[in-house]
DNA sequence: GGGCGCGATCATCAATCTGTCATAATGCGC
DNA sequence: GCGCATTATGACAGATTGATGATCGCGCCC
């Protein structure tokens, strides 16, 4: 799961479909579960930028699944968007409650769907168009592209993804299980150590244009990226 | 039972062996229990460094062993750590009611499981988010970074728990007893005397930036981070 | 089938961290 | 100032930890 991408979980045909259409045009990626543990399921791989919650799923329901998001370490700040039937006060508080960013009524416009997800990756510093920046390294999430200035850099899909969580939480340290769960996906059996090679080689990517100390190493933890690295 | 051994109490055999697979790659012993009376059993031996309940055991639910776990004073003090189907807060307030350190829901990662494990046995509570400041001086416990205006100071691990520790209360005197109970952990035979050399380098790194006077000695007692000397 | 790109591991080397000691320095009570 | 207790400091050997190059396997495309 690319990690532009927007996790849908909706058990109807016609509805999934439709918001899947229009969240492509919008230049999302989508990934469509029917059920909340598919939804589950498919979190144990590489997180989603967003999840959109049908209120009324078979089995486990849309609120309790939010409800699992936000007890896990791994999924509790990824941004949600409920989609609910009617706008009843009750239901809107039990989605609060359940730590849902936002939600939409049905029916719903799919342009208001679209400006809400946009404003709540704002909202979590996710730039509108896409593109990440530090400095002069973006990364482009939509186009999976990565360039200092106008060049482009060459990468692998997962020092992409490598890169990408860095840039979506500069100055923070990951450490290496950290980042195994949330660049390679959890119960994923990974050695700590090929997080090492990796960085290696994203760092060996992003040398030609001096930025490959953006990178850090934490010492006991694991790596870090610098925007102050950027400018020396 | 060696001192880095697990004692595993889990009745489902897949759980169990996959549990014990993780663990084992972790680096760890692992002594699997199918019941609660086994494991009582397996107790009468050489004690484990933790121990994992399943919450739903045949026979003694997994509550009840880690009641008697509690009252019994060999072994009041093990840490536990349970395993619970549902993170139903109800399971949960019951658990830490019986005395339960730390609990992982399933379906969980191996990799988070191991990760609290560590936590546990480290005795350290989760490393709270968040920007320590004092004076000119901040430490970013997330980004593991510590600086002095806009410039990072460089340090080793121990040093940098050393001051987070200092940091966390500041103006209060340690004694070196406490300083090792609480930087490198209890169960950790070291000389009280190590305290002092790590306290010098601590001091040794901060002294660029003139921040090495904050770590007061508080002679016949241990050390102390004095807010005041930072204006000094 | 045979390159090719990618990803995971391993072995090895290098950096640095750690705990301990010996010794110097300092503070403190008298 | 003296002597004792306590702390500061430099040196060092061993242990950890990270960086790096090489290898192997897999899926893909020609």
């Amino acid at each position: 799961m690319p990690t532009n991408t927007v996790l849908l979980v909706e058990d109807d045909t016609d509805i999934r479909e439709m918001l899947t259409f229009s969240l492509q045009r919008a230049g999302f990626e989508v990934a469509p579960a029917e059920t909340a543990e598919q939804a589950l399921e498919m979190l144990d791989g590489p997180l989603p930028a967003l999840v959109i919650i049908d209120w009324m799923l078979p089995g486990m329901s849309g609120v309790e699944l939010a409800r699992r998001l936000r007890r896990d370490p791994l999924t509790k700040d990824l941004p949600t968007l409920m989609l609910t039937a009617r706008g009843e006060e009750a239901d809107k508080l039990k989605s609060f409650d359940a730590g849902i960013d936002d939600y939409v009524t049905k029916p719903f416009s799919p342009r208001e769907l679209i400006a809400r997800i946009k404003a709540l990756l704002r909202r979590n510093g996710e730039p509108e168009d896409g593109v990440l920046a530090l400095g002069r390294l973006t990364l482009d999430t939509r186009g999976h592209q990565v360039s200092v200035g106008e060049k482009p850099v060459r990468m692998s899909p997962t020092e992409f993804r490598l890169l990408e969580l860095l840039m979506r939480n500069p100055d923070r340290a990951f450490d290496r299980g950290q980042l195994l769960d949330r660049v390679w996906g959890r119960n994923v059996y990974v050695e700590e150590r090929t997080v090492d090679v990796h960085v290696l080689r994203l760092r060996r990517a992003l040398s030609p244009f001096g930025m490959d100390k953006t990178v850090e190493t934490v010492r006991g933890v694991g790596y870090r990226l610098s925007p102050q690295a950027t400018a020396c």
